[in-house]
DNA sequence: TTTTTAAACTAACAATCGTTAGTTTTGTAG
DNA sequence: CTACAAAACTAACGATTGTTAGTTTAAAAA
């Protein structure tokens, strides 16, 4: 639809992802895109629209992927593996988005806040209970499932910091070999 | 030594954790201590000397680390455990500064933000000489080494994140089944 | 050619930023 | 009681912040 907003959210993802949201003033953007900071409100209403509107999105796409795949009926380990699927595909096609995701969304405002930390307990309670299920049908190990949970989360939370510089991995190749590493270690 | 200018240091690294150092004023951390901004300068040269205090005091922390670690007379299995533990040891002693130097280490100016990167690049190339070795020996498996380079250490760098939630967790467990998890798997 | 509309512009606003200068308060050592 | 030093204060600075109002430009529709 609108391709100038587009552009000018794509433009503010990036430099939200070098400098973080509040170092960025809507001047940086309006320099970057080649025009004067006061024509970017003739394409969005304000500058906390835009960190909305980035957050928001990918968000909501994290929330429809995992919902799909609870709904699934598969092993707790297909399953894990579809939420890793899921959080490359994601991350390689908003890239600069989960940058925001990750270290701007406390800067969301009341709202939008409140929505995004439901988002996010959500998500996080499914990837808990499918570990729960693994530990109890003995797919999984009896380690602390806090941990089991926290490690996994963070390595693909942090994705969005390292796939741009794999460009030589194809995705398929990726997916098999952190689940490979994920699931089942590094050590023989 | 300063006590006064310890407080400041701390209690800025709070806030930097909550909001990110370009988010938190001057009047903002005044405040936090009772104080007025202007009175801050009575034992700090600048923000930015707060910021790089921070930062580079733990990032130094990291690299007396890792630098005896990579000397000792261990197999890569046992250096990848010690590493573990110096993670989990200075997490939980500087957890507000390491949201710092997760977060905020691009505001860094030009002479620390080199030097920060130095002994960041050093880090990561050391460890990853670890793992290669690892895989020579054959303890470890021909899985891509970059992929298991990434899958460590953001977990490790993402501690920070959830350390204090899990105060019932005591250190000597935590690191075990860091380490099971990590290096083994979470599948049977 | 005239009209309309999207998207840029200039100029300015009130608020807030990090920081400095100079002064006052407070507690301790002589 | 006096003198001194540490640490607070008030007041203000020039720069930058997000945003608004009103105007001009450029291209498409009539």
């Amino acid at each position: 639809m609108n391709s100038r907003k587009t552009e000018i959210l794509t433009t503010a993802a990036q430099l939200f992802k070098e400098k973080g949201y509040s170092a960025v003033s809507m001047r940086d953007l309006a320099t970057k895109m080649g025009i004067k900071a006061a024509s970017l409100y003739n394409h969005i209403q304000s500058k906390q629209e835009i960190l909305s509107t980035i957050v928001i999105n990918v968000a909501e796409e994290f929330t429809r992927g995992m919902n799909s795949i609870v709904d699934l009926n598969l092993s707790p380990t297909k399953k894990i593996e579809a939420i890793m699927a899921l959080h490359i595909d994601v991350t390689l096609l908003n890239t600069d988005a989960l940058a925001s995701l990750n270290h701007s969304w406390m800067h969301l405002e009341e709202k939008n806040l409140q929505y995004f930390e439901k988002m996010r307990d959500d998500y996080e309670a499914h990837f808990r209970t499918i570990i729960k299920t693994g530990i109890e049908t003995g797919e999984f190990k009896n380690t602390n499932i806090e941990i089991m949970l926290f490690s996994l989360l963070s390595t693909l939370n942090s994705l969005y910091l390292w796939i741009t510089k794999k460009e030589n991995i194809d995705n398929q190749t990726l997916k098999e070999d952190m689940i490979s590493t994920l699931l089942k270690g590094i050590v023989k």
